[in-house]
DNA sequence: TATAACTTGAACATACCTGTACGACTTGAC
DNA sequence: GTCAAGTCGTACAGGTATGTTCAAGTTATA
C-alpha cells in the first residue's frame, strides 16, 4: 500500500498506524514484486500461489492487502512506476527517427512485462483506474510522435492513437515471437525500430535504412 | 463434432448412432455458434454462460461434448474452417501490395475473433491441435509475403514469420482501437493496410500513397 | 526486557466450475 | 400413434479460489 496514493499521506485505510514495522515493509516488499512475476506469467495466478512466491503465508497477504483487486492494483503501479522511472532517463530530444530508436531500444521488454500484468488487471479493476495509471507513460511517447508528425517525419495521415497502438503491438509481437522461439532477445529491438520506423514513415517518402545505432554517434561515447 | 474430421465419415469417436436426429444437430450448432461469441469475449466463460447463451440446458451441452476441451477444439475449428472457407475466395495474385490489401479487407475482423478464441484454445488444447488447426491460414499469408519479397516489392531484411506476425498485430491493435471506442470499423481496413503496407516497404524505397482501393481498378469492376 | 506488532498453519464458510446421475417431460422419425 | 432420442431441472460429488477467524509463536522496537 501507499504506492499510488502517498500525496498527502493523510488518509490511510488501514488503522492509525502510520508508520509500519520494518518487518511488514519488507513483507509487503516481498508480495508486490512476487505478485508482478507471477501474474506477468499468468494473468490468473491464485493469491496462494503469490504468496508462496513471496516466501510469506498466505493469511500474511490478506493482513496487508483486504482482497485480490488491491493486490493487482499494488503490481500494476510499482511496474508502471518503475517503468516510467526508467523512461525518463531516455533522450527523447533530436531526430524523432532516432529518439523513437533508443525508446524502442529501452522499454521494449518493459512495455511486454506491463501488458502481460495489465491482462490481470483488466479482470479485476475498474477501467478508469487502468486508464489513470496507464496515462502517464502513454503521454510521453504520443508526445514524441506528435513532434515527429510536426517536423515531417512521421505521417500524419493515420491518427496519433493508432501509431501509438501500433507501436505497442509490434513490441507485443517481438515479445511473443521470443517465446515462441522465433526470434532472440538481441535481434527485437532492431526488429521492432526497423518495423514502427516504416510504418512511421510518410507516404511517398523512402523508408529509412536500417541505422547502425549510434555506432559513430556524437553523445555517446568518449571522445 | 464432426466438423473437423469429415474426410472419411468413418470413425466417429461417439456411438455407432452415426446420423443424429434434427432435433440434436440443432442444439449442437447453437451450441458450438455460442462457444464462439462467449469465448471470443472471454476465453474463461463458463459452460454454463455458453449453454445458457446457446438457448440450451447445461446437461445438454454435457450430452454433446464430453469435455470443455471439446466444446472449444469444436469452436476453433469451427470458426478457422469459416475463416478459410471466407479466405479461399480472395485473389491473392497481382500486385502483392494490392493483393494484402484485398486479404485486410477480407480478414480482420475475422482474425480478431479467431485471435480471441486461440486464447481460450491455449489453456485448453494440446500445442499440437493448435499448431494443427492453424496452418492453413497462416500459410496463405506466407506465401503472399515471401512472393513480394522475391518480386522486389516487400522487404527481405526482416524473417517472413516476422512480417506475418506484424500483420497480425496490427490486425488486433485494430479491433482493440475499435472496442475502445477510438476508431470505427469503416476505418480499419484502411489504417491496417496503410501501416502494412509501410512496415512492409524495403528499406530506401518509398512508402506507397494510399491507394484509393479498386477504384478505377482493371480486374474487378465491369468494363 | 517487555510489549505490541507481525507472522503462521490450520480450519472454516462461501462461492464457483466441472462432470455425472436421476426421473419426468417433449419432440422427432418411422 | 408409437417409441426411442433428445431435453430439462434438480441434485450430487470433487475440486479450487477467496476471505475470515483463531490460537499460537516470533520479532522488531521502545
Amino acid at each position: 500500500m501507499g504506492s499510488s496514493r502517498n500525496s498527502t499521506d493523510q488518509k490511510p485505510p488501514t488503522p492509525p498506524a502510520a508508520t509500519k514495522r520494518a518487518d511488514a515493509r519488507r513483507s509487503i516488499e516481498a508480495i508486490v514484486q512476487a505478485a508482478a512475476v507471477c501474474l506477468g506469467r499468468n494473468p490468473e495466478a491464485s493469491l496462494s500461489e503469490i504468496a508462496r512466491a513471496a516466501g510469506v503465508g498466505r493469511v500474511t497477504l490478506y493482513g496487508h492487502f483486504s482482497s485480490r483487486a488491491e493486490v493487482v492494483d499494488a503490481a500494476m503501479s510499482r511496474a508502471l512506476e518503475q517503468g516510467n522511472e526508467a523512461l525518463e532517463g531516455v533522450d527523447l530530444t533530436g531526430d524523432p527517427r532516432r529518439a523513437l530508436a533508443r525508446y524502442i531500444e529501452a522499454s521494449w521488454h518493459l512495455v511486454d512485462q506491463a501488458r502481460a500484468l495489465l491482462v490481470a488487471a483488466q479482470r479485476e479493476l475498474p477501467p478508469g483506474r487502468i486508464r489513470e495509471l496507464h496515462a502517464g507513460p502513454a503521454a510521453r511517447v504520443e508526445t514524441l510522435v506528435a513532434r515527429g508528425r510536426a517536423e515531417g517525419v512521421f505521417r500524419t495521415d493515420l491518427p496519433i492513437s493508432w501509431m501509438v497502438n501500433v507501436l505497442h503491438a509490434v513490441m507485443h509481437s517481438a515479445a511473443e515471437e521470443i517465446r515462441a522461439g522465433r526470434l532472440t532477445s538481441e535481434h527485437a529491438a532492431g526488429h521492432i525500430t526497423a518495423t514502427a520506423l516504416a510504418a512511421f514513415t510518410p507516404p511517398g517518402k523512402p523508408v529509412p535504412e536500417a541505422g547502425q545505432d549510434s555506432a559513430r554517434g556524437a553523445d555517446d561515447g568518449a571522445p
